[in-house]
DNA sequence: GGCTTGACGCTTA
DNA sequence: GTAAGCGCCAAGC
């Protein structure tokens, strides 16, 4: 495992329930404001054992963008509603206001 | 060391 | 607002 995935995951944990942050916005907490396709690679790459809640990441629109079989999006739009997170018609969370800017 | 793939993002048409 | 193209970074072969 790679120190960028290590890291990916390491913030990624720190990202409170009901908030959900970015792929570009996790790139950019760790330096690397282009890599988000970098961070999209280190979550696809996670197994079972893991306490990393993947689903907070979402696209920079603020909707859902998975591609991984094993995972669909309906899945990951539970969990976060679980959480509090409200989804929109469009499928889209109100971004403004769930979005983890970094800070607890 | 170089090519290909992939949970992405921004710019331009 | 939607569609297509180019660029970005990390990992596997």
């Amino acid at each position: 495992m790679s120190d960028f995935s290590q890291a990916v995951y390491a913030m990624v944990r720190r990202v409170p329930p009901g908030r959900v942050v970015s792929y570009g916005d996790v790139a950019a907490l760790l330096g690397r404001p282009r890599a988000a396709r970098g961070v999209g690679w280190a979550l696809s790459a996670l197994g079972e054992e893991h306490d990393v809640p993947w689903w907070r990441v979402i696209g920079g629109r603020g909707e859902i963008t998975l591609r991984s079989p094993d995972v669909s999006p309906a899945l990951q739009r539970a969990l976060l509603e679980a959480e509090g997170v409200e989804f929109d018609a469009a499928g889209r969370v109100d971004w403004a206001k769930v979005r983890w800017d970094g800070e607890s």
